[in-house]
Parts: C-alpha cells; structure tokens; sequence
DNA sequence: TAGTCTGGGCTTTTT
DNA sequence: GCCCAGACTA
C-alpha cells in the first residue's frame, strides 16, 4: 500500500518534507495525528530509519495510544515489521522522561524506585513546610505557593534562582528549598522534576547528552503549542544543532497558558532553527463551512499570528443557533429538551452530542436537568477517579508498600481507616523518626521487627500498640507483595485495613466509593503482568480524558478544556456571559483573555454539523443572583451565520448591521483578507491611519484603523473607501 | 480521638 | 450554594 495514498497536497508535502527541522501548523481537523503518524511510518519504510532511533512525544496517554496504534498499522502495513519487532518510543513528554530517569536514576538523588507526586500530594509538602516555617497557611495560601514553585521549575529555575524581593517571593524562596528537601526525603519526584531533571542532567553531563542524541536522532511532537520552557528545552537539548526534529501544533489552540505551556515556542523554533520549513493545513475533514467561518471569525480576532484559512468540502452547512435561557436551570433544560427534539426528530442520536461550558460547576446544573428527564449522559473530568478519596487512599497503600519513605503517603494510610492514630500519635511518630534519622515508615517498620532504635521511647506509651499493629501490617504487606499478582495484593489490602465496612456503610455514596475500589481493582487485574512501580508510574500519569468510555450513547458533559482534540456532529457552548466564557479572572489580563478567545475557538472547532451557543440572563455569583452581560465572544460571531432569538444586544446589533450592509451594498466575498496589520491606508474625511486589526466576516471585512486625525475607527471594507498606500 | 460545626473561598487541570 | 479545612466539643 502506497504510504502516501489518501493524503492531501498539503498533508503530504509536509509528510515527505526532507529531513531536519519541520514545523506544521495544523487547524483543527486538518488530519495533523495523520501526518505525523505517516511522517513516522515515512522515516521509517521510505528513509530507513530505524523504529527505535524514532521518538514520538504526545502530551496525553489517550493521544499516545492512538498514534502507537496507527504506527504500528502502518509498519506493518510496509511489510516490515511483527510483534516482536522494535518500536518506537511513543508516548507522553512525562512517561518519556520518567523511564529516562529510572534508566539514570544513579545521577539522581533519588533511588530508582522514587515515587511520582502529583498535584495534591505536592500542596500536602507546600503545606507541611509552611508549617515547618512557622508560616499560617490562611495567610500565605498554600496553592498559590504551589503554583509559583512549580511555574518556577517549568521555567528551570531552582530554588537558588529563585527571584526574591517581595515578601510573596520571599517566603515562596524558603518553601522552595525545603519542599525540595522533602521530595527528596520521600524519595519522590513532582510532575516538573520529571521535565527538569533531564534537562539539568543533560546540561551537566555532556556525554550523556551525546548518547541520547545518537540514541534517538529523530524527534516528532505533537501539540506542540502546548509546551512549555522545560519541554522546548529538553527538545533543543536533545535535537542539538541540527535536528530532524518534525512538531506539529496550533497556536489558535494553545489553551494552558496557566501551567506553563507559551505558544510562542512556535515562534521560537523560527528563530532557532533559521532552516525551518513551515507547512500549513488548512483543509478542515470535520465541520461544514459555516462553523469554519464562524471559528475564524472568532479566532481572526487575534492580532499577530499566521492567519489560517480553513476550508471544507463538506458544504456550507447549517447555521449556528443561539439561544438566550433565563438562568443556568433554564439553560440546561433547554439543552435537554433540545437534544431531545433532536433525537426524536431522527437527526442524531444521543451520543452524538456534547455539551460544553467553561467550569466544572457549570456541570451541576446539567446534570440536574439530565436526571429530572431521566436521561443518561456521559461526564468527564469534574471529579477526576484518581482523585476520589478512596482510590487516593488505597493507593497511599500500594505506595508505601512500593516506598516505606513516602512520608505523605504513611500519613494517609495511618489513620485510614480509622485505627485510634490521631494527630498527637502521628506528630509523636514524626519527631521520634527524626531524631532516629529514619523515615517514619522504616521507624514503624523496626517497630514492628521488636528492634526500635533508643528514640523510640520518645513515643507516647498510648500510642504506641496502635503505631506497632500498623508497622506489622505494613510489613505483612511487604513481605507477600512480591509474591501476589496486584489485585491480589489490593485484595489484601483491602481485608487487612479494613476498608470495606469503612466504605462501603449502607449509603448510596458508600456504594459508589466502594464501586471505585473495585474499578481500580479491575484495572490492577488487568495490568498484572506489569509489577507494582509499572503500575504506580501509570496510574500517577494518567488523565481525565483516558477514563472516557465510548460505549454508553449518552450526550458527553465536559469542560471547553477537556473538549480539545475531540470531536462531536453536535456541540452545546454555555455560558456566552462575561464573567463565565471569558471568564472573570481572565478579564484584566490581555494574554489571559486571548487565551479565553481560544478556548471558545477550540470549542466551536469540535463540532461537526450543528453549534448551539446558549447563555443565561441571569447567573449566580458567589450565592448572589446578578444579571450577566452577553459575552462579547458573541458578537465576534458574524450575524448572518446565527439563527436564534437575538436577545444578547451585541447580536442584536450586529443583526441590524448586517442588515444593512446587505441590503445597501452585496459585497462580492472576499476571497482573503485585502487588509493586513501595520497597513497604511488613507480615508477621504479621516485622513491617513495605520490597521490596527483585521476581522474577516463570511461576506465582508470588518478593518479597524487608527487614524492620525479621528482616532481609531471601525469599517467595513466592501463600504468605507479606504485607500491603501505604499 | 472522632465526629460536628463554622467560615472562607471559589477557573481551567494534558502529566 | 457548596466544599474543604481547621477549630471545637464530647
């Protein structure tokens, strides 16, 4: 089979592109998986690459999976490959760099076996060296330390770069150093060391550096807006000065500014690599022409970025509908009775649509509606099944199991269930380790052996047939893990601690908790082949959207975040208030609030066929009713592509200007834009100016000019005799 | 030590 | 309005 076959001009000059430095800029739904998986299969069957000197790096598991799934067809495909065959390295940035660091775990001041702690058991080590510091966590906030540290590492700074000069930085400085201290006491890595470590280890050892680029001389990336200072480091590391390095990604789509990643590592790669080859794919496989344009009418609003036009062959389409709902109850009613009518009219069927909204809150309301018309749906995300509290327990178990020293770990499972070891017992415990130079998990451990160090004594004789029971449960674990397949040994976990009659007590919540275990027991049973650290680092690594299952065919309720790199034939965005979408934390900042326009392009963009855009009259802030402006992302949508009953003012008086502009002059549409930014123009009565922006509606140009004399001013292209100069 | 009460705060969350 | 953390009480 021809590897090329099937693909666009477009698809498949990028694909065949020679190799070295390759940027694509795929639009959404332009077939960007399906390049870089054929550029893969291209380096491999047509340049003769070997697979394992390949490295195929994806931001989720779900986005790894599904290229490894194609790769691999396609090798095979080319004849060349069984099972048995070598592979590429394919998968996230972080499970890459985690089986690196194993791998160099003796430059580490880490054992091999170091645990990986995730966002909450990081906010647990901020709180307890806040504590450490005398520091009240109501005063100094416990997340936002969190956040700047760990901004910090993303951006390769430690402890000892860490800028100080305000009290904030100060104290930020100070939990810095000792939350380091604490990782390494837990033997533990956080999310950022994993991207960090690499990247200092490379820095400091250039032979290792050379045997990894001469280990993988082929790179490919995807989402590649997404990455943030560490990862384009770690990238530019590994590539050296001249890399087949091939990224492919959509600055329009760059939607986690806030942990870290900066689309401007787009613009980077150009200055970096003068040999860059830029391809663009415009070709849109997903939606009609309709929510193409209505997208880039949204998306066209960003100044001073490579302008993409979409285009499909699929038709014009339908047009977008809005709907203005009295309150957020209203609005989910609507949803429902909407997809309602719409299944029962034979357009679609339930699983056919999703529903989107900007925060998980949003959910509740929907969810309600959902239930009261006792109809099915699908969440994703809100409360995240790793980070229920049960599974969250049981693992702490299995953790500590793996790695006595993980200290936040030890101080889960001690008092859960309930076993008598309350504060006093565990501070006790604690300070008795210190002194002992032990971690209190191998204190515990000696206890339980009858060999206590001398600082042993130090512990309260109450507590102490309580902390024993535990040591020797602990140690009865570890001894029989080895032994036992996981869910085996979950199952002892489960029967020696307790945990059943603990969570499982009667009520419906107890019910579902105790659901959960078994899932998680369900997924150990079917990962029992791999040994406990496999397990551990693949349930530390991964994310909501891998829990989604395709089978119920039930509308999908998911955040605008969690939306991206799906897609749906019909799509609800709620919410098209300010203060909601954008969202009113992102108000003040200019870069926050493009990056809320984003988020709406990467919603419209999902759909297929339909887009219902809804919002509400009247939203609750903080407990408090107050009546909400319509957002402004509204009125970005041109008018005559919308149908719905006009209430929010923008549409309405973009209706009535679009009205008018129809009826006095039918503009010929525009093939591209004929303005562009930084363009000198001149106006008969406004005199000379310079385009400030550019919007390019289905049927006219909007251009707005700051004039020399008369300030800045908005006109339309096909009506305003704007004359361009030089 | 364990259960109940009160008050503050509140985006998004690929790994 | 809801949830979580820490304080308070039995």
């Amino acid at each position: 089979m021809d590897l090329l076959h099937g693909l666009n001009p477009q698809q498949r000059a990028a694909v065949t592109a020679p190799t070295g430095p390759v940027l694509v800029l795929a639009g959404p739904g332009s077939g960007k998986t399906r390049v870089l998986t054929h550029r893969l299969a291209y380096l491999v069957r047509e340049l003769g690459a070997s697979p394992e000197s390949v490295v195929a790096l994806t931001f989720t598991n779900k986005a790894a999976r599904e290229m490894g799934g194609r790769v691999q067809a396609l090798l095979r495909a080319g004849g060349s490959s069984d099972s048995s065959a070598p592979r590429p390295s394919l998968g996230t940035f972080h499970a890459f760099a985690a089986r690196l660091l194993r791998r160099e775990a003796g430059r580490l001041p880490v054992s091999r076996e170091f645990v990986i702690f995730d966002e909450s058991d990081q906010q647990e080590l901020v709180r307890q060296a806040l504590k450490e510091l005398n520091l009240d966590p109501k005063q100094v906030q416990p997340g936002a330390v969190h956040a700047a540290i760990s901004q910090a590492k993303n951006e390769l700074q430690g402890p000892e770069q860490y800028p100080r000069g305000t009290y904030f930085a100060e104290i930020t400085q100070r939990v810095y150093v000792r939350y380091e201290e604490l990782l390494q006491l837990n033997n533990a890595l956080d999310f950022d060391d994993l991207l960090l470590l690499p990247v200092r280890l490379f820095r400091q050892e250039p032979e290792l550096l050379q045997s990894y680029r001469r280990r993988y001389p082929h790179l490919l990336v995807d989402e590649f807006q997404d990455t943030n200072t560490a990862q384009y480091t770690l990238l530019r590391l590994l590539g050296g000065e001249d890399p087949d390095l091939f990224v492919v990604g959509d600055p329009d789509q760059s939607i986690y500014r806030w942990r870290g990643a900066d689309y401007r590592n787009v613009l980077r790669l150009q200055q970096d690599y003068p040999r860059l080859q830029t391809f663009l794919l415009e070709q849109n496989y997903r939606s009609t022409q309709t929510i193409l344009d209505a997208a880039m009418a949204v998306i066209d609003r960003h100044p001073d970025r490579t302008r993409k036009r979409l285009f499909t062959e699929r038709g014009r389409g339908q047009a977008l509908l809005f709907h203005e709902a009295y309150d957020p109850a209203d609005e989910a009613a609507f949803v429902v009775d909407t997809i309602a009518g719409l299944v029962a009219a034979g357009e679609v069927e339930p699983g056919d649509c999703a529903v989107m909204y900007r925060t998980n809150a949003q959910s509740r309301a929907l969810e309600e509606a959902f239930l009261k018309a006792s109809l099915p749906y699908r969440l994703v995300g809100a409360q995240r099944f790793y980070g229920r509290r049960e599974i969250r327990d049981l693992l702490a178990y299995l953790r500590l199991i793996h790695n006595p020293s993980d200290q936040v770990s030890l101080l889960r499972a001690l008092n859960t269930p309930p076993r008598g070891i309350g504060d006093k017992s565990a501070a006790a415990l604690l300070a008795a380790a210190a002194s002992a130079g032990l971690s209190p998990g191998e204190l515990l451990l000696a206890l339980a052996r009858g060999d206590p160090p001398a600082a042993a004594s130090s512990l309260p004789p109450r507590a102490r047939p309580a902390l024993e029971a535990f040591g020797a449960m602990l140690a009865g674990l570890i001894a029989t893990a080895g032994d036992l397949p996981l869910d085996r040994l979950i199952d002892q976990v489960i029967l020696e601690a307790g945990f059943r009659p603990f969570l499982d007590d009667g009520t419906e919540e107890g019910a579902d908790r105790w659901a959960n275990v078994l899932e998680l027991r369900g997924v150990a049973a079917e990962s029992s082949a791999v040994g406990l650290v496999e397990f551990l680092e693949q349930v530390a690594l991964v994310s909501d959207q891998d829990t989604l299952t395709e089978s119920v065919n039930a509308p999908t309720l998911l955040t605008l975040h969690a939306a991206k790199g799906l897609e749906f034939p019909v799509v609800f965005i709620l919410g098209l208030d300010e203060g909601e979408l954008p969202h009113h934390r992102s108000l003040e900042d200019p870069e926050a609030m493009a990056e809320e326009r984003r988020l709406f392009y990467v919603g419209l963009t999902r759909a297929e066929n339909r887009v219902i855009v809804v919002r509400a009259f009247r939203r609750r802030v903080g407990g408090v009713f107050t009546a909400s402006d319509p957002s402004r992302f509204l009125d970005d949508l041109p008018a005559d592509l919308v149908e719905g009953d006009l209430l929010g003012m923008g549409l309405r008086a973009q209706a009535s200007y679009a009205r008018q502009t129809r009826w006095e002059s039918p503009a010929p549409r525009p093939i591209g834009p004929r303005y562009a930014m930084g363009m000198r123009v001149r106006h008969p009565s406004f005199g000379e100016g310079v385009v400030m922006e550019t919007m390019l509606h289905s049927d006219d140009e909007e251009v707005t000019v700051e004039f020399e004399r008369g300030g800045v001013k908005r006109l339309s292209a096909s009506v305003a005799p704007l004359e361009i100069l030089e």
